[in-house]
DNA sequence: CTGAAAGCGCTTACAG
DNA sequence: CTGAAAGCGCTTACAG
């Protein structure tokens, strides 16, 4: 940050004025060959910086996007996070992190700060609670903002909301398992009342109403202690239960690795099915089925998408939904 | 990012100088306790944001942190990414993310971008290959730099280098095996001639070597799948391993999870310790033993090293080792 | 196609 | 304790 040369040193190197290197820096076709060449040459030797803060302060444009995560360490954010900013990275934008940590308070003071550093954009997957709080600052802001996974505000949406077919992938998912022969199929995890829970769900509920079957819900948390703790629970209190369709893989990791100690022969006895289809989904005993929701391409399109907004101001339809695809592995039968 | 109020605006609101206006967003103690909480109030009503491109553009301290990642996709990464964040969020910075993904040309990449951004700071954890260009690049921006887990030039440091007494781990976990009647223990997993895995082969061999028993190494991805794969490579080969060290968690679990198929009581016929103890540890079946790094610790006491660094000039050592802990789970009988 | 000038919103000495 | 002035390194109209 000390003594970086600057445009004005750059153009006294090539002859030119600083309006110059300027117009070459923003590739400005205004610029002869022959110069650009000379002013890229100069740049090269005494090895001159682009300062964006200067940029930004005149322009303003940062070249930043905000990406606000209410659970960081979950995979499946963080699958969504890496590939996101590379995508981003590949077209000039870094990605500042956020990670909420399911907390308001913490959301709305990071977003402020990110709003601080004038990002250009927001990608932001929230935490529950005080939802006025974060909305608001980031109405002030003015920029352009996605949710993603969640929406905060599902009645009323404020900001474009985008996020994979759960009912599509729920349907899928207990349509599979009905196919293999199950005839009792439970749902398990995910926090009540949650809309991702209840869309994960609904297509659970239409496909047994239309067999006839009576569902069975055990909502909490998304997390693999509670599978292996439901896993227990079923089979003690349940025991006609031969499907489960997990809120995410980790629920379902969690009842897979309940199996042993209960003496369940997953894929047989007992037919599973996750939610994300994570990486460890491919590497477990035996390995998960789950309904993918192919993150790389969402990733890739989330990032089209704002970038679309800020370049071009052309805002995403309010709600998109992306496609979902069921993967089969012998969990629930093959 | 438009129309957006300046400290001239609350300074006229507040009828003081856009001087005092600074000094109160600066904390300052010069200024009066009626002053301050005039301008405070001033902000307040017209809505004032802070812009930190103008202030980064005269200060040159922007206030936000590079944080270079190899692997954000590994959890062990992911939990320190997502600690690191919040405790630089708490000290008023932000976090700017970049997933080099093993690509040593994204890598550089992303830092030159990190540095036209006017990054405070960089937190590293390194991909390897053509490391001159990376370096050079980190040298040349002047910007106090520490790497964490892993260092691009072991023998001759240039910048602070942090990571986990992998040695001392790899000899708790050794010692551990041989006190629970292990007669051949096998190390398995990390990439051949990387520091980090000589580092947590090297307590291994110590202890092997003073117990007079011949080591077995098996070196590979630090992968679920690698792991699942050595499994059965043991019990088909090496039917008298019945101890395995593993170079990380992922790898453990793999093999954990290949050991129903191949009819291993896990901490009984096969105990098993992995490395980084990560969450999934608690979840597996049966829980894993796991050399812990105190990743929470680790990620708060590296962002108070950046943060000295940059706010009071003082880098800290050159190389620092931080604690680790066995925790001690049924995977490798108690 | 290139140059001279103004200005983005702050912070930083320097007076007073 | 507060004000007037200069300047951080760019971009942006505007001439030519």
């Amino acid at each position: 940050m000390k003594d970086r040369p600057t445009i004005l040193d750059v153009a006294k190197k090539a002859g030119v004025s600083k309006s110059t290197v300027s117009l070459v820096l923003q590739g400005s076709k205004a610029v002869k060959d022959a110069t650009r060449v000379a002013v890229r040459e100069a740049m090269a030797e005494i090895g001159y910086v682009y300062n964006r803060s200067a940029a930004t302060l005149r322009s303003s444009s940062s070249g930043l996007i905000g990406l606000v995560i209410n659970d960081l360490r979950n995979p499946f954010f963080t699958e969504f996070a890496a590939l996101f900013q590379m995508e981003l990275a590949r077209n000039g934008f870094a990605t500042v992190l956020a990670n909420s940590d399911e907390d308001p308070v913490l959301q709305t003071q990071m977003i402020s700060s990110l709003v601080e550093h004038g990002v250009s954009g927001f990608i932001i997957s929230p935490s529950y609670g005080r939802e006025e709080d974060a909305l608001a600052v980031l109405q002030a802001s003015n920029t352009p903002t996605i949710q993603v996974f969640r929406s905060l505000e599902a009645s009323n949406p404020q900001f474009p909301f985008v996020a994979p077919d759960y009912d599509r992938g729920g349907r899928l998912a207990t349509e599979h398992l009905l196919a293999n022969g199950c005839r009792r199929v439970a749902f398990v995890g995910g926090l009540e009342g949650r809309a991702v829970t209840e869309e994960r769900m609904s297509g659970y509920f239409s496909v047994l109403a239309e067999a006839g079957i009576t569902p069975l819900v055990m909502t909490g948390q998304a997390t693999r202690g509670f599978g292996k703790a439901m896993a227990a629970k079923l089979h003690s209190d349940h025991p006609d239960v031969d499907g489960v369709l997990c809120f995410n893989d980790l629920v379902a990791l969690g009842v897979l690795s309940a199996a042993p100690e209960l003496g369940l022969r997953i894929g047989a006895d007992l037919r599973v099915v996750g939610f994300d289809d994570i990486e460890d989904c491919r590497d477990s005993f035996p390995p998960l089925t789950s309904v993918s929701c192919n993150i790389p391409d969402f990733a890739k399109s989330t990032a089209a998408q704002i970038l679309a907004w800020i370049n071009d101001g052309t805002a995403p339809p309010m709600t998109c939904r992306s496609p979902v695809q069921l993967i089969k592995r012998a969990s629930s039968g093959g």
